[in-house]
DNA sequence: AGCCAAACGGAACCCCGGTCCCGTCACGGG
DNA sequence: CCCGTGACGGGACCGGGGTTCCGTTTGGCT
């Protein structure tokens, strides 16, 4: 970080916005460090010793993405602000770019504690961001005090991301209207009382 | 197929096992159809003849899967149904073996048509299996009789495919409970009425 | 028991991603 | 405006995965 603008910042973001495209063009398995330099017009031994691994490369990515968040909705009901959060999460994960950046992220995350660190702050981050529109509800008098918010944001990712992983289909707009009117009646009904602090390990 | 048993059924069921065992150890990108053949005592050539790619050889690791499936709950309870299933998905999701196989084939599903045809049909079998459970319900009046039986069985496992994938977190009991329990309570409210047919394409 | 098609296995070959070495270039301070 | 440090880039090398060829083995079938 000792030289953070000019040629080499020029070189992080080619090599980035190369990285994005190959995902797009042959997905994570085709991705490697070589072609990561080709496609970027850069030097290959830059392209390792910089990062020197394709798991490194993505944790860059995403670290990118941290930072620009969407404001989360506030209509004053909990239905309508789960629901604006589910087709945040639908338009995301249908968007080619976001879409395939975020599974292979997954995917990476799998076999690499770094990336899967980084796709973790990633997500406690969004969902940090929505979180209130539980604790609103909470403090209306619409959901049970002892609601477990970040439980309830989750709820409503959750089935989309399943659907796309697990079956290969893209979530339409009734699927995100479904789930985030499932996770609202579910917590009106005081399914997510209480967080959850036992029973959980991290994956090796 | 001419020639299903003696030393060809014994090659096969070699390069499967390997593939399990390597899956744990290196995870899926340290796959290789040369390594397998070293590990199953196997001729290179045959491997690279009779699968030809990683995501073939995982193919047929998931077509044994189907076949043994496990009998549904039949409590006459539609929660206690549930939270059976729920267990069922985190001791799989848990369990090394299977929990290893089945992420890597999300992966591997991911960039590859054939592994997620196979990997759709494993999980639309199981969830046959189970949605009996909730046409039950059903039909004791316990829920709406426009509920989307396989909709309820798939929220069951959603969330806790989801903490293994979004945050690296094996799910524990306490979040099985509650996958369950959720699921069961959203039912009751009628959020998974009528099954949806629209909006939703197939994956590229 | 013997035949033959089909599958297996060894070995050489090619290709390319990963590593190393060293010369070159540009940013930023003095 | 110049100089030094640190990053970039080219090129050669290495290892191993993927492909091909051909000889060998096997197991079903008559």
């Amino acid at each position: 970080m000792s030289r953070p603008g000019g040629r080499t910042a020029r070189v992080r973001a080619a090599v980035l916005a190369a990285a994005g495209d190959a995902l797009i063009e042959l997905g994570l398995p085709g991705l490697d460090l070589a072609g990561l330099a080709r496609r970027a017009g850069v030097g290959k031994t830059t392209v390792y010793r910089r990062w020197g691994t394709v798991a490194a490369v993505l944790e860059d990515l995403v670290s990118d993405m941290v930072e620009t968040s969407a404001p989360r909705a506030d209509t004053g009901d909990l239905d309508d602000d789960l629901l604006a959060n589910a087709g945040l999460v639908r338009s995301t994960l249908t968007d080619p770019r976001q879409g395939r950046l975020l599974t292979a992220l997954i995917c990476a995350a799998v076999d690499d504690a770094g990336t899967a660190r980084a796709l973790r702050r990633f997500y406690d981050a969004r969902t940090a961001v929505w979180e209130p529109c539980v604790t609103d509800a909470v403090a209306r008098g619409d959901l049970p005090a002892d609601t477990d918010a970040a439980a309830v944001v989750r709820a409503v990712s959750a089935p989309l991301y399943h659907q796309l992983l697990t079956r290969g289909e893209q979530p339409g707009v009734a699927d995100a209207r479904r789930a985030a009117l499932v996770a609202a009646a579910a917590a009106r009904a005081g399914a997510f009382a209480a967080p959850v602090s036992a029973g959980a390990r991290r994956t090796s």
